[in-house]
DNA sequence: ATAATTGATGTAATCCGTTACATTTTGTGC
DNA sequence: GCACAAAATGTAACGGATTACATCAATTAT
């Protein structure tokens, strides 16, 4: 592999020169400028990032840490967040912490060790010491910590499911049940109020025996669906994500329970195959490519030197399709 | 920062002593070791990965190149890349090509900019040069180019394909649809070959109006059904993926066609919705977190300099679900 | 006891661009 | 044609680790 130094021999100029000429082409002539370019292409030189990244003291790199790459969810996430990434000249380093914090932790020293310039963080699960404050260029992502001193990007969890509960009270029901995640995670207690916020304003007193845990994945909703069963008569039921939602909806189809004549069920994220399932899920959209590319926006912003706003929110939106109809008399 | 110069400072040692107790712990006397620990744990340092990256002239760093992170067929096969490149120190840059050759052709650059040490494609969209041997490190997964220089990891596409369609066979099936992938793509041609030979084998003859393509997403499923419907009367149907089945799945049921009394599916994948859709989905599993492994495994034999296995072929299975029944009489 | 070997440590070169500063060239104004 | 400013280029320090080689001390063999 050919150095600047082989270049700047063959141009029969200096280093500097060289690396002027690619760098700030305005502060070289011309006639010197074309012959580097000359040299350059007919040596195949490609310089050398590493030490240009050494000398510059940054690595043009950003670490995003998801707690789960195969969880769909973050997918749509990542790709917006590469595409802004990648206009601002940033690589991309995924980074899956598999929900352990060591992992997190890990990921968050290649920012220490000047491997990556900052950090994405799509997961709330991430070593104590960041909650008094870090000196490490971070962005969080859908989830957050309350009084946390970190700029994020999320939705109105909250008013988002409350829109959701809303929906299925106009439509009649009475008796909702409802899949949470894990209830330690903020952004779980949010929709819990928002779906306290929706029975309390029409006086449904809300009953704990409406609710049973999951943990967003396929499985837990189904097992979830099979626990409320018995504990809860319901005609809708209220998932925390679409991929519980859909675990539930396979539950109930084999308890023999119709959605949605029976059972009416609303999902939240509105994941590519919320539209595919059967019958189509109705959902909570949550803008998973534009929260990316926010998140990355805010960052670059961050690595610029900038203020970034604290908290952003992005507007999410009710998907009616056709899992949800009015409860039979 | 501190840099190692200061923790030489510190502990009354030269660099090369700090540098030595920290790679060849043996290679120093247990007592400077000792004082070096102490020294770096007072300062808080911690070695600048670049520098010893360019020194070394390694990055440590392998990339992924993806043609679509949101197609979730992807995902589990990163995650098996992960875990490996993590256990072998290797940190993970995940590229999203987009289905574009420049952005496969742009992360390709990286490993000769040395900020990455090596390649997994899980694309064959890339760059023509390649076809003629490269020196890049580099291993194929998934995809593949018949008589291409680089080591792949796959699975057996023909004789996979061929075992859905003896499936649909064995119960009785023999008028079979067939919604294919993009048939520039060699793993496509496979498969429909493997489906021709399942037909050649039991004397019927492979009929063109039996075809339709799709691109792998959900929406062609769909839209290839609809116009497979048109031209074909058949009581099963072969999918060379879950989303296309899923998307032809709510296309039959749209037009009242009944799933799986009035048409069979299999799918391709096994994605981890396939046990969820509603009938749950035949289908062949494909190991993707093995591929990912091996073909991981794989690289980092390349990397050190081993030869690799030319081509890796993992088993696949046949998953009996609900999609699938025998043909009404 | 002395030479030879082994082990521990230090010195300084090296990886390869970038950039502050010094120097030379070119250009402008009079 | 001269003085001076501006532009172009060169020289060399620098970033922060690793490591070949040199040196010195301690151990072993003879």
């Amino acid at each position: 592999m050919p150095t600047i130094k082989d270049v700047a021999k063959l141009a029969g100029v200096s280093t500097a020169t060289v690396s002027r000429a690619m760098m700030n082409p305005e502060k070289v002539s011309e006639k010197t400028r074309l012959k580097v370019e000359l040299a350059v292409a007919e040596s195949g030189f490609s310089p050398n990032v590493i030490a240009r990244n050494l000398r510059r003291s940054e690595s043009k790199t950003i670490v995003v840490i998801v707690p789960d790459i195969a969880n769909m969810f973050f997918a749509s996430i990542v790709r917006g967040i590469q595409q802004v990434a990648l206009n601002n000249g940033y690589k991309v380093l995924l980074g899956d912490s598999i929900h352990t914090v060591e992992q997190a932790k890990a990921y968050m020293d290649l920012v220490r060790s000047k491997q990556a310039d900052g950090i994405i963080s799509l997961t709330a699960e991430l070593p104590m010491e960041i909650r008094q404050g870090t000196e490490i260029p971070m962005v969080m992502a859908c989830e957050y910590f309350p009084g946390f001193p970190i700029p994020t990007v999320r939705i109105d969890n909250r008013g988002s499911a409350k829109r959701a509960v809303d929906y299925l009270l106009d439509i009649g029901h009475s008796r909702i049940g409802c899949i949470t995640g894990p209830m330690e995670n903020p952004i779980c207690v949010d929709r819990k109020a928002g779906y306290q916020d929706g029975l309390q304003q029409v006086n449904i007193e809300s009953d704990e025996a409406a609710f049973e845990d999951g943990d967003f994945s396929f499985q837990s909703g189904y097992s979830a669906f099979m626990r409320l069963h018995q504990q809860y008569a319901m005609t809708a039921l209220f998932c925390f994500n679409d991929m519980m939602a859909l675990g539930a909806m396979k539950a109930a189809t084999q308890l023999g329970i119709k959605v949605p004549q029976d059972l009416s069920i609303v999902g939240f994220d509105d994941l590519l195959f919320a539209e595919y399932t059967n019958p189509e899920l109705t959902t909570i959209r949550q803008p998973q490519e534009d929260i990316g590319k926010t998140a990355a926006n805010t960052l670059m912003k961050i690595l610029q030197g900038g203020k970034a706003n604290q908290d952003t929110i992005v507007p999410t939106q009710l998907l009616v399709r056709a899992s949800c109809t009015s409860p039979k008399k």
